[in-house]
DNA sequence: CCAGGTCCATACCTCCAGGGTATGACAGAC
DNA sequence: GTCTGTCATACCCTGGAGGTATGGACCTGG
């Protein structure tokens, strides 16, 4: 009568590998559990959500179109735990550019049984997530709003504006704000279809102009046609790792102690 | 490690009821259980979600906060299940002012096993809720966008003028569309705060103007300070059922024939 | 002050779902 | 053919969710 999340934890796991084999293995129980959860599940359903066959699994058309419905909601009911201040996993939010694997690593490796995530966030939702707990933890781009949250600088990094490669600016060693002056700027302000980076970017290779980022989300996104150079004067960037003030968790704390750790080897 | 959405909805049934034995009785299980339940719940959040007395039982904070979470969590599995096509709940949907308790009566003293709820809906939402399955079936006002839908009209009825009980056309027999020219109207496809009927109402009775509604509608919503005339020139609103065509239940073929049924009586 | 009623909790039982291991059936690769 | 990788079947064991019977705490009326 009521929907069994952990089978439907399974059967995204088996849609996610298209094994139930190597699912099983991700999950870590037998592989003839999770034949028989799926089978089970489907019979609950009465519906067939995978095509099996001995080469390899499929999902059917009812299959896919759980899948699409079953991640919100398994997303939801983890970020209710998270509230609740149950780890269920920890999940670490991050801004494009940002680095986060070595840290993840670490942590995945003195807590081997801990289900760790990452969710890349944009400026609209870097500080929402952390809020509304999708995430424990989010490498965040400053200015945020810091009610509520406890934020721990890590480092600055200058800013580059990002130009076609056939652009006045494209040789230069570096500009100054006031030669910037003129170009239209692609900011994270405008409207939709403007707001991811590669959106920025297929629109400055595309119709010219200019996108001022952060050097590590220009590096992460460099393309052939498109290059960088830093601007002078204009204030670097800084970024800072951030959680909900109101969650003391174990995990949280040591984490952020492996963040400082790591920016402190670099 | 999961949420267990059983344990989840026996909390919601205690928070609602703020007793043990009364939301027992409501989920047809035994009291014992649902104590035992809700504790190992408590446990398994490592929180206490209950304050316990002999006399009542009262939410924590923390108990507050979880129900909030809890419902829209609910209602969110419940409906991916009611798009593949599971019927924990049968799930009916209605304009303000529509009359569903007749039809929900007979089909609740059909199937007494069946959990039947109800949910108001909007001019704004009315068809959302039966695409993205919260409701089985929904009583709409047409005109309504019938890609997906199969729509089986009820019954017509006028619309009428409401307007204070002050106003120049207060104590008409009826109205023309034409007597209304000039004044202020207020309608569904304003700006939010005056979406709901309730705020269309209160913006009459503080600023004039008039709202035209269906009659139904202006009677369920009748307020001292307001009063209603009908509008003779005016295409009467049609009431119809309306479900997702591609879903042939029979829980829904069944509703519908219920529905006509009490639809013929009157 | 005790009797009864109204709560929720505890104790004890049963049963089934979910976990495991061992093994089978089947298909493609060599 | 045999080998290998795939999923399914058969069997066992444990824990959790359901039940009933009963206890303990607290109010309330006589």
């Amino acid at each position: 009568m009521d929907l069994d999340l952990r089978k439907l934890r399974y059967f995204v796991a088996v849609a996610e590998h298209l094994s139930f084999g190597r699912a099983a293995e991700a999950l870590h129980i037998a592989q003839p559990v999770l034949s028989r959860q799926i089978r089970a599940f489907e019979a609950e359903l009465k519906v067939q959500l995978f095509d099996r066959s001995s080469k390899g699994t499929s999902l059917t058309p009812a299959g896919t179109q759980l899948l699409a419905d079953a991640r919100p909601l398994l997303a939801q009911a983890s970020a209710l735990l998270r509230r609740v201040g149950v780890a269920d996993t920890f999940t670490v939010g991050f801004m494009p550019g940002l680095i986060v694997t070595p840290a993840v690593r670490v942590l995945t490796s003195r807590h081997p049984g801990l289900r760790v995530e990452v969710l890349r966030t944009t400026w609209e939702d870097q500080v929402e997530v952390i809020h509304d707990g999708r995430v424990d933890v989010g490498y965040v781009r400053l200015p945020v709003p810091a009610a509520g949250l406890s934020i721990m600088p890590l480092f600055s990094e200058p800013r580059v504006a990002v130009v076609p490669a056939t652009h006045r600016l494209a040789g230069k060693e570096s500009v100054l704000d006031a030669d910037l002056s003129g170009e239209r700027r692609v900011q994270h302000t405008d409207p939709p279809g403007f707001r991811s980076v590669e959106e920025k970017l297929e629109h400055v290779a595309m119709h010219g102009g200019v996108a001022v980022l952060p050097l590590s989300t220009a590096v992460f996104y460099s393309r052939d046609d498109l290059v960088h150079v830093p601007i002078e004067d204009i204030a670097p960037n800084e970024v800072a790792l951030a959680w909900a003030s109101h969650r003391h968790t174990p995990l949280i704390a040591e984490f952020a102690e492996i963040v400082t750790e790591i920016a402190r080897q670099v």
